[in-house]
DNA sequence: CAAGTTACAAGATTTGAAATCTGTCACCGA
DNA sequence: TCGGTGACAGATTTCAAATCTTGTAACTTG
């Protein structure tokens, strides 16, 4: 007869819906497809997500969530002067992206699906950046580095400086083999900007 | 009998396809509907313009000439400084492309699928830009408002910093309030940078 | 009662045939 | 020969019917 399987937690769910997510794209993806896969019913899914888009949105944030850790200690890294750390951590939050377009590019697309209706996912996540790239503008305030009357004010304005770099509309761009330069040569703009 | 109409000139089809444009949107706008609107086949069409795609090329240049013509005005107006030159001139380049949006949504969107496109209307465009940008910053660096050391390369720089207020991708985010502070915010950081 | 099931309504998506559109042709008239 | 025509093939779009998906509910079981 049936044998129980594994007793089914939201994890197992993560790990299966990822791999349908991989293997059909977001466009194609269905609950019934992930249901399918680990050998239950969809109302089986129901029972730990309460619709398809938060069970997105909880496979989203996995990634979003280890981003947001990598790039922490990037921020916090006090071995660097905030200038360096400033630049660094812009080129990783490009790098980060390129690297999950090329390796995992169905998931990039749900994480643009989810970001395209102004997900909650994707707006925190934003937040999140702008509370490092302060933390790196505050470091350089404090030891002379930088000059600002305003830490989240310049933040911001980096961050919207630097959107060719960071903001899904323009994935397309960073496949272009120029990019790190380009990237470069606003930083190096930016950071004689925030020179006292 | 049928008494001959204008003679249909180029102008005469592109005003009509502007106006098919504007009333079915990019999406649904045919060729046969402006050979309606203007009595003739839609052969007559294609004796004038090549495709579809290059009538729609020749509307959108229309638009694109005249938006470079009044940027032209401000980016060679020796009455202001270099500094305050470029605040306003990426103002304009913004509250340009807003006007469109509101005022002929369908217009602007037919120009958004040339851009996706690659055409090289959007391209050649962004070359004008770019050229009057570097005038701009050439004009600062003779008088020596703005230091620099390659023109090209920082009206590059500075064209990407500001991609969020003048990159078809990010059009949505114009209609917030906002944006004109955000633009301000990121034209002084920029400026601070370009001191010398 | 937590975790699962089957059954089902409402709505979205796919499908396939019919209609329309694009681009080209040979031809026509001034 | 320039500017126009109707007819045409192949690609694309449309639209209604059929199918699949989502989300809920009433029910089962350890």
């Amino acid at each position: 007869m049936e044998q129980k399987r594994t007793p089914l937690d939201a994890d197992t769910i993560l790990a299966a819906t990822e791999e349908i997510l991989r293997r059909h794209g977001p466009d194609k993806a269905t609950v019934v497809d992930v249901a399918r896969a680990l050998g239950v019913s969809h109302a089986a899914v129901y029972k730990h997500f309460a619709s398809k888009q938060a069970l997105r949105e909880a496979v989203t944030r996995r990634w979003l969530d280890h981003n947001r850790d990598t790039l922490a200690v990037i921020a916090a890294d006090q071995g660097m002067p905030p200038a360096r750390r400033l630049r660094t951590w812009l080129h990783a939050v490009l790098a980060l992206k390129q690297t999950k377009i090329r390796e995992d590019p169905e998931l990039f697309a749900a994480y643009g699906n989810l970001a395209a209706a102004h997900s909650t996912v994707a707006t925190d996540h934003v937040a999140d950046l702008l509370g490092q790239l302060t933390a790196i503008i505050a470091d350089g305030a404090r030891d002379g580095g930088f000059h600002t009357s305003d830490e989240e004010a310049t933040a911001r304005a980096v961050f919207h400086a630097t959107a060719k770099f960071h903001h899904l509309a323009h994935a397309a761009e960073w496949r272009e083999p120029g990019i790190d330069t380009e990237l470069d040569e606003v930083c190096t703009l930016l950071l004689e900007g925030l020179q006292p």
